[in-house]
DNA sequence: AGGTTGACATA
DNA sequence: GTATGTCAACCTT
């Protein structure tokens, strides 16, 4: 190698992850083998080299190699133990794609270079070092931070997908700091992925100021305790240790012991017979056509080769077959059939193909249109009527259903057209009348009478994401939408547990687009704005994008559903939901004001009587509020035993520790709990609930959120309603000011025992089926069978230990937690679960079974098929692994719980009103609680067909192997009828 | 003004 | 030991 070479370094390890996961994961070769990481290679490096050749001579590459990381084991675990340990095991469906990229590396004739012990990284920054001694250039092709500080004049890094070269300037423009300082950057700024500690405190920003600030990290460390930041003064002296091993662990090596020289690496002319073959047999037809095109071959006469597939954990390293094609053909079955000009696709090829047309598919902001008149708008509808679908949704001055007035509306028909139609956008104009309506919109009424028809035709089909908030927003303007599907629930069944369902990740994930930040068009702070104030052309660039995205969404969710087998769940368990969810959002509760206003003056009267006490005790004014002033005078000035400290390094004050400070006598601890207690109670409930009565309706209108939780239960906010206080006497005070209606009462029906009966039903246990069956207390059974004392006459503390292994049981029990739990030693809580296991081996066969299936696929199920995924489930680190290991297990308890319920909503709109019960209302779901609102005339009538719809909800789906049970009651107020 | 932490309310 | 959401304090920007 020579002055005015060139060498092209790709980091094809890093590449490898990217495509994955920047692709859809979908894409399979006819026989299953999952190939969208090696096709994203193929194109990439396809590209790269056509545009490479096509560049003036001195840029061209003279060499060309592709590194890789050989495996997850090198010399920094040694420095380290803990370097990447939060990594988790690739995904099933990459494994096999290691290899395939390796070959696919061969087939472009290109050297393919790994070595046990180093990175990728190390290999690529040793082989740049070589080459800027010959005097020649580099680019390695990465975009990878870590490479950063190789950036010189000789030695750039080129982004092939985002197609962007970084050289000095743009890592200073990136990152604050010039290459050379890229190392001392991240060992203070640490790096939460590869698990390099850095410096608590210290991010990215922090960091670039302190090196402009002292130089490097050695001249920082020596003079910290110049820094005026207490708190970044004290991190950095407590800390040196941790900086200086980072750097070690992120300072590339540049003498890597290699075995093949720069010169092996000298580009060939393409090889296309070759690389033909082989992508004949991963099946890229596209990628085929254009190498046969360019290469001047004919692919036809070019037989696929025999790409070997390597499916073990350890598909990687050197003892993949480094020898290329041999000629035995890839049988291939046809994806898509076509008969009389329409293609016929398999559920899996239509969810594969629209993935990837969808994926990085051009977005057009220009192309969408601004409607202003009423003929226009007919027009649309006419289009969407034709179509069979539309992409809509509303948009408003407030991001509560219950308050909006509507801005406008954004529609699509199919991708990339586009409208958004203003109707209530006001001028910026802040004269004392306020802003008036802007001009050319249509008047709100008019618009909406046109809308009407379209969106209550169950013949057409409207897809929203979140659609409950659109579905509450129209219902407000008497408009009923029918025929709906709404991304946010499509991914939520397909993927729980995997990544984001906000529109933002979905847009990114699936359509490789960023959408426009929220941000930019509300502002923040004290800038922000309401929707109706944004300029029109703003606006419809943001709503009409939206709808756009929520339209190519559906087309890629939509058939993976039928891929995956998740219609079901999708259409039994949460499409229906929406407007069951969405009526009883619009009912609310109503509250009490006057009990709440007294309890809380009686709150703040005892916090501040507790508090003055507290002051005395303490000998000191001091926040009682601030956890850190506690703990310095707790276990600092009064030097009180028992302290332990936080993550973070603080003194640790939870009730827990004050209880047992309390315990040991001391008065302050026990107070504080008692002063924790009531203000909470007031700045939670009695405080904040008034705040959200509505003025309009005077009751409270609580958001539920479908797509929360990985385990499928709802969640609630604004305000929540499923943590109304319940255990102590002062909190049901707040429970008792949830009142009906005159002439009305609540009524509150629960399910009792439902996760232990799901536990029952799933793993079989014949003695809680029996116990559950005769309907015994089921925690006094189990303190029986595992202590051997009768359920007669039994001591109190002996139940209360079984109660709390059954519930450690359904949370996937550690000793640890059980400990803790029961404050009894580990060792003794051990001896518990080995003894609950014994009595009860069929609990060990679920939770051991019940791993291996998670472990296996990624994901556990409920018994009604719903999905919940733990992709860390294999991580390296013991504590990821566990923690994920025991989630695993809840899910399907919890989640099944979850859909009984679910299933219980979905029908009990109907059932009431069969009964005649019109005016019977659900109002509330508290997970495994669901509270009405009845005319005291029809309660007596109502419960009956709530508990039988509610204990029959599993039916016919699920035939429970264990009844379920649920009390029932009506009273004047919520904490009587609980 | 925004983000993080510790604490605590529920099932 | 599971699953959530909200508040005040605190730190940084």
């Amino acid at each position: 190698m020579k002055q005015g070479d060139h060498l092209f370094l790709v980091d094809g390890s890093g590449y490898i992850f990217r495509a994955y996961h920047a692709l859809p994961p979908l894409t399979r070769k006819s026989d299953g083998l999952p190939v969208g990481a090696a096709a994203g290679f193929c194109n990439m490096l396809w590209k790269l080299m056509q545009d490479a050749r096509n560049t003036d001579v001195g840029d061209a590459p003279t060499h060309f190699a592709v590194i890789f990381d050989y495996s997850s084991k090198t010399f920094r675990n040694e420095l380290y133990p803990e370097y990447k340990a939060n990594r988790s095991a690739p995904p099933e469906d990459l494994i096999p794609q290691f290899g395939l990229i390796r070959h696919a590396t061969r087939a472009f004739d290109l050297p393919c270079v790994e070595m046990e012990g180093f990175e990728a990284d190390d290999l690529i920054a040793t082989y740049a070092r070589l080459a800027s001694e010959a005097g020649a250039e580099t680019t390695i092709i990465s975009s990878d931070k870590d490479l950063m500080q190789l950036v010189t004049p000789q030695v750039s890094l080129y982004d092939p997908m985002k197609d962007k070269e970084i050289k000095v300037p743009e890592v200073i423009e990136k990152w604050g700091v010039p290459p050379e300082k890229m190392i001392d950057l991240q060992a203070l700024m640490g790096d939460s992925v590869d698990n390099i500690p850095g410096v608590p405190g210290i991010g990215q920003k922090t960091a670039a100021q302190l090196l402009a600030e002292y130089g490097d990290l050695d001249t920082l460390l020596s003079r910290a305790h110049e820094i005026k930041q207490n708190k970044r003064r004290e991190s950095l002296i407590e800390h040196r240790e941790k900086a200086l091993m980072s750097r070690e662990l992120v300072r590339l090596k540049q003498d890597v012991p290699i075995t093949e020289g720069l010169e092996t690496f000298t580009l060939q002319p393409p090889n296309g017979p070759k690389l033909i073959s082989f992508l004949k047999a991963m099946e890229f037809t596209t990628l085929t056509r254009r190498v046969a095109e360019i290469t001047d071959c004919d692919a036809s006469a070019i037989e696929a080769a025999h790409v070997p597939v390597q499916w073990g954990k350890e598909a990687r390293g050197p003892d993949l077959d480094p020898g290329t094609a041999s000629a035995t053909s890839t049988p291939v079955a046809a994806d898509a059939s076509s008969h009389n000009g329409v293609t016929h696709y398999t559920p899996a090829a239509l969810a594969s193909a629209r993935a990837s047309a969808a994926a990085g598919a051009p977005f057009d902001t220009s192309a969408y249109v601004v409607i202003h008149d009423l003929a226009t708008l007919n027009a649309w509808i006419g289009e969407a009527r034709e179509a069979g679908v539309i992409a809509f949704n509303t948009k408003s001055n407030s991001a509560d259903p219950m308050q909006a007035e509507l801005a406008g509306f954004a529609i699509a028909t199919r991708p990339g057209r586009a409208a958004y139609v203003p109707l209530g956008h006001k001028s910026g104009d802040t004269d004392m009348f306020g802003g008036g309506l802007r001009d050319g919109q249509i008047p709100a009424r008019d618009a909406l009478a046109a809308l009407k028809p379209l969106l209550e035709d169950s013949s057409v089909l409207k897809i929203s994401q979140n659609l409950k908030h659109d579905f509450v927003v129209m219902n407000r303007h008497v408009i009923d939408i029918r025929a709906f599907d709404d991304t946010q629930l499509l991914s939520y069944v397909l993927d729980a547990g995997t990544h984001s369902h906000s529109f933002e990740a979905l847009a990114e994930r699936w359509l490789g687009h960023q959408v426009i930040a929220a941000k930019d068009i509300y502002g923040s702070g004290k800038s922000s704005r309401s929707f109706d104030m944004v300029e029109i052309a703003q606006a419809a660039a943001y709503a009409a994008e939206d709808a756009d995205v929520t339209l190519r969404l559906w087309r890629v969710l939509r058939p993976r559903l039928v891929e995956d087998g998740l219609v079901n769940v999708y259409e039994r368990l949460e499409r229906p939901l929406v407007p069951a969810l969405a009526q009883m959002e619009q009912r609310g509760i109503s509250i009490d004001r006057q009990i709440l206003s007294r309890i809380s003056g009686e709150l703040a009267q005892g916090a501040a009587a507790l508090e003055e006490e507290i002051q005395v005790l303490a000998g000191e004014k001091f926040n009682v509020g601030s956890p850190k002033q506690l703990g310095e005078i707790l276990f600092g000035k009064l030097n009180l035993p028992g302290g332990s400290k936080t993550k973070t390094g603080q003194w640790a004050t939870s009730a827990q520790i004050l209880e047992d400070l309390a315990a040991e006598g001391h008065e302050l601890p026990r107070k504080i709990v008692d002063w924790r207690q009531l203000t909470k109670l007031k700045s939670t409930y009695t405080d904040a609930l008034p705040g959200f009565i509505n003025p309009e309706t005077g009751r409270v209108h609580t958001s539920y959120a479908l797509a929360a939780t990985t385990t499928g239960r709802l969640s609630s906010s604004d305000p929540n309603l499923q943590n109304i206080p319940v255990r102590t006497a002062e909190g049901r005070r707040i429970r008792a000011a949830f009142i009906p209606e005159p002439g009305n009462v609540l009524i509150s029906a629960d399910y009792s025992q439902i996760e232990l009966r799901v536990l029952a039903h799933v793993a079989e246990i014949p003695q809680l089926r029996q116990a559950f069956s005769d309907g015994v207390d089921i925690h006094a059974m189990t303190a029986s069978e595992m202590f051997g004392v009768p359920v007669e006459g039994m001591p109190g503390e002996v139940r209360r230990r079984a109660k709390a292994i059954n519930f450690g049981i359904i949370y996937g029990i550690s000793a640890f937690g059980l400990a803790n739990q029961l404050s009894i030693p580990r060792e003794e809580a051990s001896a518990y679960i080995r003894k609950y296991f014994e009595r009860f081996p069929g609990i060990k066969d679920y939770m051991e079974s019940t791993k291996a299936f998670a472990r296996e696929h990624g994901y556990v199920e409920t018994i009604f098929g719903r999905r919940a995924h733990y992709p860390e489930i294999r991580a390296s680190n013991p504590s990821i692994r566990a923690f994920n290991e025991r989630a695993a297990i809840n899910a399907p308890i919890q989640g099944s719980a979850a859909d009984i319920i679910r299933r219980a909503m979905v029908r009990m709109e109907e059932a009431l009103a069969k009964a005649g019960l019109d005016q019977t209302r659900m109002l509330l779901q508290v997970h495994d609680e669901l509270i009405f609102e009845a005319p005291e005339s029809e309660a007596e009538a109502a419960i009956p067909i709530i508990r039988s719809v509610m204990e029959g909800a599993a039916m016919p789906a699920v035939a429970m192997k264990v009844p379920l049970h649920v009390d029932a009651r009506a009273a004047r107020n919520w904490d009587e009828a609980h």
